[in-house]
DNA sequence: ATATTAACTGACCCGTGAGTCAGTAACAGA
DNA sequence: TCTGTTACTGACTCACGGGTCAGTTAATAT
């Protein structure tokens, strides 16, 4: 009858078990996620997970820590890497990147973040150092090499490169929110934003 | 002696346990929130809240809808009673409008929508049909109005509205979520973007 | 084969908080 | 002052779900 009723997988476990709790969040949120639901999926006992996880808690910070971590060191190296200008780089894996969030899972981890974040300040801590103060930096980086190539003037955009990806917020939360409603074009919209900044801050060759 | 222990003042009451409730989500989020707290912010039994809402998700659902609904109607008389053309109306009435948002309660509502929206699909259908499509349109009748009058001219902006609010939108998450890590002077950021918009949309008078 | 280890199971415990309801007291009318 | 109505109270119930742990079974060593 062999068919063991289980394989002992230490190391697999725990990325299973993360990949299990982003799916269920993703559906219903944080707090309507039972644990019992999330060991299910990972085909796992309640027990198992708590060995690996000390608190459902600790769990859902293992979920964004685990998700994000990859991808963000991805954007910010092809950044420090790229041998493209300011413009092209912009233009092509930079708007590419922007595009794509709206339509992965990431959106998932943002609305996370907003809904949860207020009852985890060390999570978003994290988040701030790890993710945004980082990806805020190699912005105003390229901004800058922009400006020293002479494609771009001193602008708010400097000060603020913040105002490159606000459509790429204002595109994953209306997503979210207002799926069955709205039929945004995110794409397009999020080209139109490009090219009104691009207009405003390249320097003049005509 | 006399001192009783309670009024009765049937008028009053669901208005203050609204208020109260939204006092309360604000400090913790829907589900952290207990139906005894509210009551008691109120200076009320947990008995007389359920003869006024049928259930925590009825009282969640009149809070959203008493706040909102003054605010938008405002607003959208506003852009529609006006005389100022439609880029005073923008660096006017608009530029304060939007950056008083970030430091309004109105975050709080953003907040609320993104994380219990997807539960309450009656309630997202309500405020996309009350507040969000009514303020796109008033914000595409004005930006209409400008082009009729010479002072834009036709861009993204017709069909993308949205390209005028998305650092708003931007401010008041970061605002929610990194109260301690960020420093964003919202102001200074929200008139750039607005500096950047009308840059890019009006008619060249030189 | 047998013993040992530790990955894994799932029935159970127990705090919590939404919702109820039998009773109480404020106010109005006579 | 008495009586009826109903706004209001707060102790109670009960479902739910996070977290535990005694026992089981797969894998490994001897």
């Amino acid at each position: 009858m062999a068919e063991p009723r289980f394989q002992r997988r230490k190391e697999d476990r725990p990325a299973e078990i993360t990949q299990a709790a982003l799916a269920a969040f993703a559906e219903k949120g944080y707090a309507a996620t039972k644990v019992d639901e999330v060991a299910k999926r990972a085909g796992v006992s309640k027990g198992l997970l708590y060995l690996y996880f000390k608190t459902k808690e600790d769990l859902f910070k293992a979920v964004i820590r685990s998700f994000l971590s990859p991808r963000i060191d991805a954007l910010i190296s092809n950044i420090e890497e790229t041998d493209l200008s300011a413009e092209e780089f912009l233009r092509g894996p930079f708007l590419a990147f922007a595009r794509s969030l709206p339509k992965s899972p990431a959106k998932i981890l943002v609305r996370l973040m907003i809904a949860e974040g207020p009852k985890h300040p060390d999570l978003v801590e994290w988040y701030w150092d790890n993710v945004v103060s980082r990806a805020l930096a190699a912005l105003r980086t390229l901004i800058e090499r922009g400006v020293d190539n002479g494609e771009f003037r001193e602008s708010a955009v400097n000060e603020f490169p913040q105002l490159l990806v606000t459509p790429v917020f204002f595109s994953m939360i209306f997503t979210i929110v207002f799926k069955q409603q709205m039929n945004l074009d995110t794409d397009r919209f999020i080209e139109a934003h490009m090219e009104m900044v691009l207009d405003s801050i390249k320097v003049q060759t005509s």
